[in-house]
DNA sequence: TGTACATCAGTGAACGCGCGTTCACTGATGTAC
DNA sequence: TGTACATCAGTGAACGCGCGTTCACTGATGTAC
């Protein structure tokens, strides 16, 4: 037993990197097993030799490109200080380039409305991911809070800027939050942020 | 022709109505023809008296819901000086009520990474709905730019919070949003907003 | 006002289609001797 | 090393189901006279 489970192991592997773009591609609806299967290089009858059913598939599929757009967007900024983190992670989140890598891009902006209608365990996915992506950011964002607020901003404003059909105002979307994050007075923790009342 | 012109016009109001709520609950592909026909209290054969098809229909949803939410949440506000507004905004929009309120809440929240992979006539009611927001929200948040990016962080943060299955982080991703929209250095409109590289 | 006919919003069965899942089967890989 | 048998990843047809859409029909509403 061991070329057999190698190659098993890869074509796991293909499944997996395949759901993962689709997903992101075409949402969690539209991630077909067909498709999915067909874009890993293989038929579709086979797949449940891998996952015990489609939602297994993709909650795996979803903490791995959260995983990889973890370091991708929010990682290796350990030596720079906090004004400069800031200013990085949006410059690498909130541009056109980004914006147009609909299949290979940040799995929070391609799914974020998605989230609250899923099932548990990518609900669970996506918790784990945020929870990571704070926590890796948080030191050079000035704190888990910061650093979940410049996330929220990033996610918000890539999918406006990909929902719109108008060029000029997705442009602009992404200008005013890459503005917006570095807006911030320094160096405050207080205040209440707001009421909570209204709605 | 005046009764049955009337009736008309009012089981029409109710499939817009009902379409509104369940595309906001479910989402795009989950708002069902049946679904919305029933909960308008029809059958799904009448459906094509009123509409050419299913997508028509959810663009008149869309244009709808994002009409009365644009009052509710970005309007009302003409009397209020700058930093009010903005106060105002994160209070009513970044609150537990309106992240509970899943099928009556903002469609920007609800549907915001949907929009990019959807057809023309939803992304078109988007982009008008963006365009409008912005406009009302303008003058009170110091122009167009950063009322866009007011509302990318309203609903980047609202769909994360939504998205989360953990009550706590959800709540602090709320918090942090509103103190992040609030803790802008006043009177700034210069600056690049961070680089268009990386990705 | 009354009567005969026309209209058409709404009904409910039926359609074609795509989807997730199941299953009998195949053939390369692994094991026993 | 060679042979007989066992395993199991992958194939492709079939299933049940829900969906958007179509369509013949109904009966209340509207029109003509």
């Amino acid at each position: 037993m061991k070329l057999r489970a190698l190659r098993k192991a890869e074509s796991r592997r293909r499944i997996v990197a395949a759901a993962a773009r689709r997903l992101r591609a075409e949402g969690a609806d539209g991630a077909g097993v067909a498709e999915v299967m067909a874009e890993a290089g293989l038929t579709h009858g086979g797949f449940y030799a891998h996952f015990p059913g489609r939602e297994a598939l993709l909650a795996e599929a979803l903490a791995q490109a959260l995983a990889v757009g973890r370091d991708r967007w929010f990682g290796g900024l350990d030596g720079a200080e906090g004004r400069d983190v800031v200013a990085a992670v949006l410059g690498r989140y909130l541009n056109p380039r980004h914006r147009a890598a609909l299949d290979d891009g940040c799995a929070f902006a391609a799914l974020a409305s998605d989230f609250a209608r899923a099932g548990p365990p990518l609900r669970r996915a996506a918790t784990e991911g945020l929870e990571a992506a704070a926590a890796l950011l948080a030191p050079g964002a000035g704190g888990r809070g910061p650093a979940l607020a410049l996330i929220a901003l990033c996610v918000g404003g890539l999918a406006l800027a990909r929902g719109v059909d108008d060029p000029a105002l997705s442009d602009e979307v992404l200008r005013a939050c890459r503005r917006l994050g570095l807006s911030r007075r320094d160096g405050q923790e207080d205040g209440d942020g707001g009421t909570d009342l209204g709605g």
